[in-house]
RNA sequence: GGUGGGAUGGCCGAGCGGUUUAAGGCAGCGGUCUUGAAAACCGCCAGGGCGCAAGUCCCUCGCAGGUUCGAAUCCUGCUCCCACCGCCA
């Protein structure tokens, strides 16, 4: 959420930077409401203290067996006015509240202009791109061949773009979380934690995803409660409504757990095997830190995902997203593309992003920088480290093999305990 | 799901329709004293809003309504917590 103090005093770098992120909510009617919002609560403030002194007065003659029908008749007054232009005042709150949820973060200064993903920046390659010397299978082929992956029966389970991990494929997936978290843990300072994969509608609403995406998102009718769509919902929400005392900043999370996500008409042969499913696992990274400290922190928090891909000898590409593909919570974000030689293309596996204070105020993360301080937000980022299936596809197509067996990345050997598939 | 109890500032806790304009304590912060610390004493110490600012200003006692001239206090609904019962991996 953005500021509406910072929209008030500078309506024409708010409308300019919803507009690169591609919005084109009217900030003008925002200031409007909000303008009159402001006045019919000053003149609310006056009349209640009046209302509190004659109150006040009346008590103090009634004690005292004095006269106070007068008195009483003109609070009664005011106290018609009071109702009227509060019931005026909580209504442009709600309406200024609504429009304010709506509206996307603004993006950084250094970020990229541009339109859609067709204008983002590849900042660099890294790791070798493997060399075949035959036609290297797209994944579903092999692990159709290993028998790994049961994408027939995912759909008679549950429906399309379901599918099972089955044998060493599950043992693979199981060994690819442990390793992710093992490193992130151990090696860069993250807590693990373990969230619900249900979470209510503040939470939902706290990092973003509501109101605006609520279709994106399934939901259980019965309880109002929906499925997570990544683990940086509920770890993010983790201090909703919290001050957090200033040393106890950085804080950094780490959680794995699946992710839901209905991906309304984004089916077609550009999402084919698993690139691109409604159920899938994700080991996220999720860091609340002093707003000093949050560009930085944006740098060491990719490097913490790069770390996965570098040891799992994955060739793979960063992206610099321009500000119109930027997502709707986002300052600035980089991606990881994975290379998939057996699909010919590069696979998002992950995203790191700094919100700033979106998140945090609309969730209301604050810390105090002493004990004395006044409190103030903090800022909040997330990334994946990484999204499973596309890390699955990257290992299965790079380490496949001419006789249709996959080499076992060094890195995983010992956690999987075995050098083939 | 059922029955009962509860929800007041970081924590404990008073309050039971009008000098509560939320007492008091603990913790915390600053200071006096001290070689240093402890103790003692003094001061500060919820969040938000409006405002350039000052502010004997406004709001918030779980949330939302209602009664009243006036609500932390009375009424209704809801949420959450605790206990017991039921069900259950």
């Amino acid at each position: 959420m953005l500021d509406i103090k910072l929209i008030r005093e500078n309506p024409e770098a708010a409308q300019k930077g919803i507009a690169l992120k591609g919005s084109n909510i009217d900030i003008g009617e925002i200031i409007g409401i909000d303008t009159s919002r402001r006045a019919n609560l000053t003149r609310a403030d006056e009349i209640k203290k009046e209302r509190n002194d004659l109150s006040r007065e009346i008590g103090r003659r009634l004690k005292a067996n004095q006269d106070a029908a007068g008195l009483m008749e003109r609070v009664r007054v005011i106290g018609e006015e009071i109702k009227s232009l509060d019931s005026r005042i909580s209504a442009a709150e709600t309406a200024l509240h609504e429009r304010l949820l709506m509206l996307p973060n603004l993006p950084h200064e250094s970020v990229p202009h541009g339109r859609d993903e067709s204008d983002n920046v590849v900042i660099a390659e890294r790791g070798t791109k493997p060399a075949f010397d035959f036609e290297p299978k797209p994944h579903w082929e092999i692990a159709e061949r290993l028998g790994i992956i049961d994408f027939t029966r995912g759909t008679k389970l549950t429906g399309s773009n379901f599918m099972v991990y089955a044998g060493a494929g599950a043992r693979l997936q199981r060994a690819l979380i442990n390793f992710m978290l093992d490193m992130h843990t151990s090696q860069h300072g993250f807590r693990e934690i373990y969230p619900p994969f249900l979470v209510n509608r503040e939470t939902l609403t706290g990092t973003g995803q509501l109101p605006k995406f609520e279709d994106d998102a399934y939901r259980i009718e019965s309880d109002d409660l929906f499925l997570i769509p990544t683990a940086e919902v509920p770890v993010t929400n983790l201090h909703r409504g919290e001050i957090i005392p200033g040393q106890e900043l950085p804080i950094y999370y780490a959680a794995f757990t699946p992710c839901f996500r209905r991906e309304a008409g984004s089916y077609g042969k550009e999402n084919r095997g698993i690139t691109r499913i409604h159920q899938f696992d994700k080991v996220e990274m999720v860091k609340i830190v002093r707003p000093e400290d949050s560009y930085a922190e944006l740098e060491t928090l990719r490097s913490a995902a790069e770390d996965v891909l570098r040891a799992l000898e994955l060739h793979y590409r960063v992206v610099e997203i321009c500000a119109g593909d930027l997502g709707f919570s986002n300052a600035k974000q980089y991606d990881l593309e994975v290379w998939a030689p057996g699909m010919g293309r590069y696979l998002e596996v992950s995203s790191c992003s700094n919100t700033e204070d979106f998140q945090a105020r609309r969730a209301g993360i604050r810390f105090r920088r002493t004990p004395a301080s006044k409190p103030e937000f903090a800022h909040t980022l997330n990334g994946s480290g990484l999204a499973l299936p596309r890390t699955m596809i990257a290992v299965l197509e790079t380490c496949q093999q001419a006789d249709g067996t996959v080499r076992i990345p060094g890195a995983l050997r010992t956690i999987f305990g075995r050098d083939i598939l």
